[in-house]
DNA sequence: ATGAAAGCGCTAACAC
DNA sequence: GTGTTAGCGCTTTCAT
């Protein structure tokens, strides 16, 4: 990988310039020209360096950064395919990072990753350091806070209200005629979504007059085996309830599990709600009770919103994403 | 507006160079230049250019390329998890990139990030254009295959046989007395690795004397659905097997999910194997047989594997990653 | 339509 | 322990 800029200039009897303009498809070069410069760059198997085009010119790469919770999470691999579809056909690089639920885990990444002089970044939820936010104004790239909605975003914000998702399923299982809640969730402390939505959840059932009688938080990530462990749990502490609502979908089917394998059935003894609308879900028996989150669309609206504000062109500072809540058979 | 070396050593009266050894924590200056210069450095809110850095020093720097099949594949967002667990604990920086499955796409995508000069690449699968080969070896950069085993790696080589996945889950199915095999695939002609273990079991059915007598490649995206229809439509044009073995749990699942509500009873009627381990497999009422693949080990040694390259330790070029078939309870 | 010169922020190599 | 010099390969700006 040796040839640069120069080195087909020199072959193709032109300057520098007119290289660049040309392998960067600009204009003011005659067909001519082109030609011979095209043919050589190929011959010479030429690799543009990016490093210092994006380090030379003073504007904005095409380099994005994303942070998500966790990688191997179902829900968040469907929005990284979301938005990777958009970027990468708009000729953008997608970098990435973890923050395993943790907002220093996150501004450690964003530490590291300003670095390179993204164009932009797409954060996971809306809660931030400090420390994050003032990196945040002082690199001035567009930033898009995705999955937790937020009415004022350090910039532009594409999601959806936790709070709400919660709220519509109490409501939903009142209807159902259910009036003994209880609550599994995971990642004590460290989720502040899933919070969201039990506090949602209590909030319209407590309301009506039947608030949550026993939640159980485990500390674990949320998986099959948390949601069959949790409900055993909870079941423990307190046998008499009549539906539970889970941290999400993976949660609820571990739940099930353990309802069955204690003989429960399912909605008549114990009803189950999930979250998230994993595919897995619908295929069930029973089809699970559960708030569909449009995952990858949330992904191509944050590319696009970011790509849009790139170019100058006008876009939505908050984009709301709406879910659906999915019936199903076990609520 | 934003503070570079050159701010810095004129406020700590010192020169570029001291700041920048300073900053890298390198040595050749005293303890107290040291604290001038790390304090003026925070007062400025410095952010170093790794741009300007990674392109100034012609040593690799510490961007990895990854691309994976599919980001919103479950088993790789797990690979994933373990390549960015590992690099990112050593300063590394994540680029990813999806191929849909083409090498073609992986081909364009490789062209893209090599501009950016990573100091090394993962790649999944074995299978690449002739193109891709020749950047590669032009680029001069580690490289590490992952998931599908090449004995003659490009470079490095980390994963298992998926022929000999197929064989074992063959061999593993004689032995529970099946004869009348069927195969449900998905992504037909763009996967090779689903078509290496249908190999690998074909063979040893062959060899045994009971070859696959139906097989279903359908072109969808595996997953529980398509595992659904898929044995649908198998079952309606050769209703008399005794086990079918898909493509993945997923579809495996799905096709659980289409005996039972046919009546089927699994595994007395029929059997169901399916292959990549997720952790839903191991929760239904009957754990699903099954090969479980260790995702995120693979990633972590992937990794591993990269960066003693980097730094110049000694490594395998090949590193074997065994799985291991779950007998469960569905075959 | 084309070229020359300056410089982006950093690091390597060497001088002191 | 510290400073000086010389680029890295590209884009920008301005001239022709």
């Amino acid at each position: 990988m040796k040839a640069n800029l120069e080195d087909i200039a020199k072959m193709a009897g032109v300057s520098k310039m007119t290289v660049s303009r040309v392998l960067r498809g600009g204009t003011g070069f005659s067909q001519d020209t082109r030609d011979r410069v095209v043919k050589v760059a190929e011959k010479l198997g030429y690799v543009p360096n990016r490093l210092a085009a994006a380090f030379g010119a003073d504007q904005a790469g095409t380099l994005v950064g994303m942070c998500v919770p966790r990688l191997a999470s179902g829900l968040f691999g469907q929005v990284l395919d979301g938005v990777d579809r958009a970027l990468s056909r708009l000729g953008y690089q997608l970098m990435i990072g973890a923050n395993n639920h943790s907002a220093a885990e996150e501004e450690a990444w964003i530490r590291q990753v300003i670095a390179w002089r993204p164009a932009g970044l797409i954060l996971s939820g809306r809660t931030h350091t400090p420390g994050t936010v003032d990196l945040l104004r002082n690199a001035a790239a567009p930033v898009v806070e995705i999955w937790d909605l937020t009415t004022s975003p350090i910039d532009m914000s594409v999601g959806f209200s936790h709070f709400d998702c919660g709220a519509e399923m109490g409501q939903f299982l009142l209807r159902r005629g259910r009036r003994r809640a209880g609550y599994v969730g995971a990642l004590a402390r460290a989720d502040v979504m899933g919070a969201a939505r039990l506090e949602g959840f209590d909030a319209t059932l407590s309301r009506a007059g039947h608030p949550i009688v026993a939640r159980e938080i485990l500390h674990d990530t949320p998986g099959f085996y948390a949601g069959y462990y949790g409900l055993e749990t909870l079941l423990s502490r307190q046998p008499a309830l009549d539906v539970v609502y889970f941290h999400n979908d993976e949660m609820a089917i571990g739940g099930m599990a353990y309802a069955q394998s204690r003989g429960l059935r399912v909605p008549e003894d114990i009803g189950i709600a999930g979250w998230g609308g994993m595919e897995a879900a619908s295929i069930l028996p029973r089809r699970l009770t559960t708030t569909v989150v449009p995952t990858t669309a949330i992904g191509k609206a944050a590319a696009e919103a970011l790509v849009a504000r790139l170019k100058g062109e006008p876009g939505l500072d908050v984009t709301v994403v709406p879910t659906r809540l999915e019936p199903g058979a076990t609520g």
